[in-house]
DNA sequence: TCTGGGGTCCTAGGACCC
DNA sequence: TCTGGGGTCCTAGGACCC
């Protein structure tokens, strides 16, 4: 039987920004992007006691409080903390998984007899964290990942909660089908017209059915439900490669004008490919995005004839398959995105021009590395309309201090 | 006054082949 | 007048996560 810790930093963003700057503390803030089209990507718990939720746009999230302070989010600062954090779990076990900024697993079998239990080793961890980075979190300790996740969920800010192998059934019995990791609005929905609202439920129906309505997933939605998950924790290092690389934008305004939407769908293409080279990845799949006023969104894609992180390329096989959308309004937002992923394969440049070519791509990568992204970038982004790099908004709470999902930040 | 950005996985339906 | 059947690959969209 293994054991499974998990942490999840509390409101992690806004109590960095409220550990850095004393007049935040206590206050209820929301941290949001600087873009003019943002949302609230962390609220304080003095915010959320008045209804502010990620999400919400200034707007709402103004009206749901008007006492509201809204802190342009600092990448760097969240970056920070989370190595730092990082760093004090990896004191506990080899076995870390940075699951994304603000939590991690931990498979802390074997681990406890420095701490006496499992509790001592999670008192622990919290008075590290607490001493070392300012920051506090919530715990959750279980046979398994889903478990942990779930009992690190039951005791917000600065919680602990064990969950032992005897008390799981009783603890299922009752508990909503929605509170599991993976379950969220749909499942949730269909479920509940099979008559299935609880865990207890779920663990018991037969799984025929769940087969037959959900496919694949069915087996394991009825394991979940009697608390068994197989998925082990993968430790920092040892994560698998990327299959994707994509950014996006939402512009500012909408834009019907076809020479603005190529400036950025280029400059999405050059960040596609930079991070690409930065990780030695090649795709041979490039995928775009649409999104309309409206918010109806739609996405092509197109296979290309080799593996390629060529900045030139990418951009080539958006601009091929923009033609060919015939867009019906303006765009609200664009995306470009590197999938069929590999990596170290393509072939040597062949051809005196590929090989300066790569040269080039080498050259201005390592001039962007040096002085931030973008510093170096290609002739038609210096123009007005797309600008070179400014205005990013707050990191996704998706992001990892390692692997391919390190977004270069300034 | 509207509604971010980074991913993974699964599936339906069509193309294509034997 | 009616037109197989299976397998695989590919694309687009959706559910879910932080």
């Amino acid at each position: 039987m293994r054991l499974i810790l998990h942490v999840d930093m509390n409101a992690f963003f806004a109590s960095v920004e409220q550990r850095c700057n004393p007049a935040l503390r206590g206050k209820p803030i929301a941290v949001v992007g600087s873009a003019k089209r943002t949302v609230v990507t962390t609220a304080s718990y003095e915010a959320r006691k008045f209804g502010v939720k990620t999400g919400m746009n200034r707007f709402e999230a103004a009206r749901a409080c008007p006492s509201l302070i809204f802190v342009i989010g600092n990448n760097r600062k969240y970056i920070d903390a989370s190595v730092r954090i990082l760093e004090v779990l990896k004191t506990f076990s080899p076995m870390v998984e940075a699951y994304s900024i603000d939590e991690a697993f931990i498979d802390i079998t074997g681990c406890l007899s420095p701490f006496g239990s499992a509790e001592g080793l999670a008192r622990a961890v919290k008075e590290r964290i607490r001493e070392e980075v300012g920051l506090t979190c919530s715990i959750g300790i279980a046979p398994n990942k889903l478990l942990a996740k779930l009992a690190s969920d039951m005791q917000k800010p600065d919680g602990l909660v064990i969950i032992d192998e005897a008390g799981i059934p009783r603890l299922l019995e009752d508990l909503p089908v929605n509170e599991l990791w993976g379950i969220g609005p749909r499942l949730t929905e269909h479920l509940g017209r099979m008559g299935v609202r609880t865990c207890g439920q779920l663990g018991r129906f037969p799984a025929g059915i769940l087969r037959e309505r959900f496919g694949i997933i069915g087996e394991r939605l009825r394991l979940m439900g009697q608390g068994i998950y197989s998925s082990e924790v993968v430790p920092i290092g040892q994560e698998e490669e990327a299959k994707s690389v994509g950014h996006s934008t939402t512009l500012p305004a909408d834009i019907s004008e076809k020479a603005i939407i190529k400036k950025y769908i280029l400059k999405l293409s050059e960040m596609v490919g930079a991070r690409a080279r930065e990780h030695g990845l090649k795709g041979s799949k490039v995928c775009l995005t649409v999104r309309y006023p409206d918010f109806y969104t739609f996405s092509r894609q197109k296979t290309l004839a080799s593996h390629t992180n060529d900045t030139r390329a990418i951009y080539a096989a958006a601009l091929y398959i923009l033609e060919a959308m015939r867009l019906r309004t303006a765009v609200r937002l664009l995306g470009v995105s590197l999938s069929g992923i590999a990596k170290g394969v393509g072939q040597l440049a062949l051809f005196e021009e590929d090989r300066r070519r790569e040269k080039l791509l080498e050259a201005m990568d390592a001039v962007n590395r040096s002085f931030g992204d973008y510093t170096v970038t290609w002739g038609t982004l210096m123009d007005e309309g797309a600008g070179g790099g400014d205005d990013t908004g707050v990191i996704s709470p998706a992001w990892r201090p390692v692997g391919v999902k390190r977004v270069n930040v300034k």
